[in-house]
DNA sequence: ACCTGAACACCGTTCAAGT
DNA sequence: ACCTGAACACCGTTCAAGT
């Protein structure tokens, strides 16, 4: 059966999530595929284009949550957690999104949602622009975070070697950074975003 | 003449510095030291060992800047400031940084001023900690575009293409995104940091 | 102790030739 | 039009053998 493709694009991202992105080889998305390497570039021309595509797929829906008619700190809010949300559902997707320079539709799509909030709000053109990159530095970093520790699992044990290190005891930083890795992402990254939001407020007096 | 570790660091961030992050490979770098890839493995166990290392030295001196009687909001900016200076002087640092997990004694020490900064501010441990996270992902985030864009270099002619896009007349969200890739990327880094700041200052009440 | 030479097990990409 | 087979120009890493 012939390949086209869309199925190529499901298959990469099939493959992202069982091997993750260092797993996701042009060779091996072949063998699953069942065909040689070289044939998936008659579908992409490369692979760049490829992880291009599905950064664009990962984002598939994203700004579609919007209630217009909500204040816009909610507003806001709730893009950052669907951004988040979607890109939790596949492994190693927040770095395929943060290495891709795309401006596919969706990609498009979720930029202009945040320059959206953010203008209704009253903010002007360049510091809307300022500030929908930084919320989605801080949602990308968040979440590449995250999944970075999730690949690692919880094996590796990183906990315990921290505790015997003689210098741990009373070392308020190193036990809150250990504290943090086992506490709620979903808190941590909610309290991010609150500051974020405040901060905004606070430029357009609304807070 | 023998090589020693400090000899291949250095070679390493030079030819990081002329070649770019993907540039910088085993074999290349033996090359400039005069010798064979393999060699390199008599210095450091892996080439992850070596990208550890590098990130260190690109983070040295950066906690040394602090001025622990100003008050605590203008030792953030100065400290996001000095971080992100002291990245942009060598090529692709912040990719390095961010793609790297040490802790080594000038990571740690950035971290732990931070943390500091905020403890001194009032926060509790897991509130600071969540938010000298967030402060990173929004440095580091904005310097990697930054330089991203520098390595495209003005040749790209990213400006013109959209100019030519019919849908770009009048599409306020596509001039923006173009402005503030021309813009200061300085100004809109201290725009983030001030809203970060101000999102901070809400939080323990002190705006 | 450090380096060479050579290999192992891979990469992304190209392209004539087949179907 | 799509795929195979085979190659090209690389990777990171290992290791016996040399000095």
């Amino acid at each position: 059966m012939l390949l086209h493709q869309p199925d190529v694009l499901q298959g990469a991202l099939e493959l992202l999530d069982e091997d993750g992105l260092d797993g996701l080889t042009m060779r091996r998305l072949g063998a699953r595929l069942n065909v040689r390497g070289g044939a998936l570039y008659r579908h992409f021309p490369s692979k760049e284009a490829l992880l291009d595509a599905m950064a664009e797929q990962l984002l598939e829906g994203v700004a579609d949550a919007d209630r217009p008619h909500d204040p816009w700190p909610e507003r806001l809010r709730f893009l950052g957690r669907h951004l988040r949300q979607k890109l939790l559902t596949r492994r190693d997707a927040a770095r395929v999104v943060a290495g891709t320079y795309t401006s596919g539709p969706n990609t498009q799509a979720v930029g202009r949602l945040a320059f959206q909030i953010l203008s209704d709000a009253g903010f002007k053109p360049s510091q809307a622009g300022a500030l929908h990159f930084a919320m989605f530095h801080f949602v990308l970093g968040h979440v590449i975070e995250e999944q970075a520790a999730a690949a690692l699992g919880p094996e590796h044990d990183w906990a315990a070697r921290i505790m015997k290190d003689p210098g741990y005891r009373g070392d308020l930083y190193q036990e809150t950074l250990l504290e943090l890795a086992k506490a709620s992402q979903e808190e941590r990254f909610e309290y991010g975003m609150k500051v974020f939001i405040d901060g905004a407020r606070a430029q357009v007096g609304d807070l």
